[in-house]
DNA sequence: TATGAATGAGGCTTCATTCAT
DNA sequence: AATGAATGAAGCCTCATTCAT
């Protein structure tokens, strides 16, 4: 699909991605405000001064990184809402697609708060089919993602089995936990 | 009910919540990660060394503000709790002491994590009390606390009304997104 | 043969003793170039401020060690020496003493160059004598304070056994190196 | 005889030059305890954080000086040694290299016994060639140095005169202090 | 465009010294 | 006298950024 890019440009891309992907790594491991420029350099083979050719701040590549993130996040957490017919398969399509991203090695320390935006909008859609009961879109949304992250926090960390929390998290999310009067 | 320090034991705890409370609002500003001591120091009528008189670190500091929230939050949170008589006064009363903590100005940025321990044991026992499904204790703290912060976020931002918010997150947990049928 | 002191009294000298053993130690350790006020004062029982009740600085102290060591020096190094008949009664006493010092535990680290004056006396007055020929006597006392020290600093290390050392430096001294014609 | 070195090359070795040179002369006038990196860099026209492009502690400066001191050494102290046909020879040859060395200005506060292991191999062989009586070459390269550095210092501060002093050192060590029966 | 050394600001920490108790 | 907390200077080191090559 990709176009044969020269080889110029195709250097460049690569080196971009060595410092995004570098940037992924030493942001989840010491946290955005701890990193530095330099430390993002040095889990790269480039020179110190190559980043400015591409980046101008740590928080120009963060906001690389968080749209790259999204545009990953995206499909698959949208994968299964938006047709979904019933709220019981849209959550459980959504806290499925969050703990596998969470658990999944190669995606380590997601913050799914990326995907608000598309969540907010899926779910303002499925309330406006009736799917849902008339709540708050945004304040759902933010419920929602903070939930499964924060499960997916504890189920990254070997507590809990993933399939059975999407269970437990969907019935919640959708009867509550009051029990049966 | 304080007895009364003499003159140096007086100061010196003054000193010490001096630069809790610095680090406190330094850290809400900034995030733990980029912070720094000197921002702390900054932040204090002391001088630079003084520093070292009362913390070793950075992280000696977080950890001695965590230990401080997490007893200023305990009775806040645990307030109304324990006797709930029913799963909608106990999740209203919960609600409630959050959005109070996250909008209330003078405890800016509280991480109502901080509190994981005292909700967990309290589902628990509502659990055992026949208040709740029995879910996993541990799951369910999370998502209401991770749920509570974030919309405690948007209403601290101005995004919505605590006491409306409080009535939409207790239908939400209680009676969950599902339309009657 | 002390007095005895008023209870203030003793307790100022025993300070003062405190910090001149802490120094020696600390001094030892790490050079006195190296070491720092507070080094001394953490080897001690004794409070920050009290140094400067004693000492007005580093270098006041290293005064004091060095006259306390030249005067504990003084009748080890000399023993023997003033009275020897020959030469080699002059040599061996030396280095013996020497080497018994350098050796010595609860002595570590003594720079016997804090006895140069006293050596150059007594061999000035050898030389008078005809026990030596008739040398420089500081260039000679230089001489012999930097070997013994040097080679004492050997014998501390392990390498080397005292008694046959201090043998080898006297015919070393005594006779020169050149084998009989 | 020295390739030429395209520029960039060039100033690296200057500055690396630049800062050895300013630590051997901070040494010589604090000693190397109380010597600090920024006084090394104070008496350089580089920037502080150059420093460490070119080392990585102040004992890492001091182990670069000590090989470069020993490789200057070395063809000096050893001039004139190994080929020495007699003891005299020897030993002349020996201080007055090392007289020369301390009381030459521009190699100032030049520590001798720097070249410790080159001299006790030359001494081990003039001993195996029979020029000198059977003792350890350890002990007696420590006790020439030890004494021609010490010398040497008093030389360098104007006490006495190098050729004079290197004639009784020579006899010194050659024949030692007893007088002829 | 890539490199990597130079720069000096600024963060971390320890220090000598003072002084109220 | 003895104490030990406060002070701010100063040492150590890393950083972001520039720029000659």
């Amino acid at each position: 699909m990709d176009a044969v890019l020269p080889r110029r440009q195709r250097i460049k891309q690569q080196n971009r991605q060595f410092i995004l992907d570098a940037a992924r790594q030493v942001f989840a491991e010491q946290g955005y405000g701890a990193a530095t420029i330099r430390d993002i350099i040095r889990a790269t083979p480039l020179a110190a001064g190559t980043f400015y050719n591409y980046f101008t701040s740590k928080e120009d590549v963060r906001q690389a990184l968080e749209a790259e993130m999204a545009a990953a996040l995206r499909p698959v957490l949208s994968e299964g809402r938006a047709e979904a017919a019933t709220a019981e398969e849209f959550l459980s399509a959504f806290f499925s697609a969050a703990f596998a991203l969470k658990t999944g090695t190669e995606t380590a320390a997601i913050d799914l708060r990326a995907g608000f935006e598309d969540l907010r909008a899926d779910l303002e859609s499925a309330v406006a089919r009736g799917l849902f009961l008339p709540l708050d879109a945004g304040a759902l949304a933010a419920a929602l993602l903070a939930a499964a992250d924060e499960i997916g926090n504890r189920l990254a960390a070997g507590r809990g089995d993933p399939v059975q929390a999407t269970g437990e998290a969907t019935l919640l999310f959708l009867r509550g936990v009051q029990p049966p009067a």
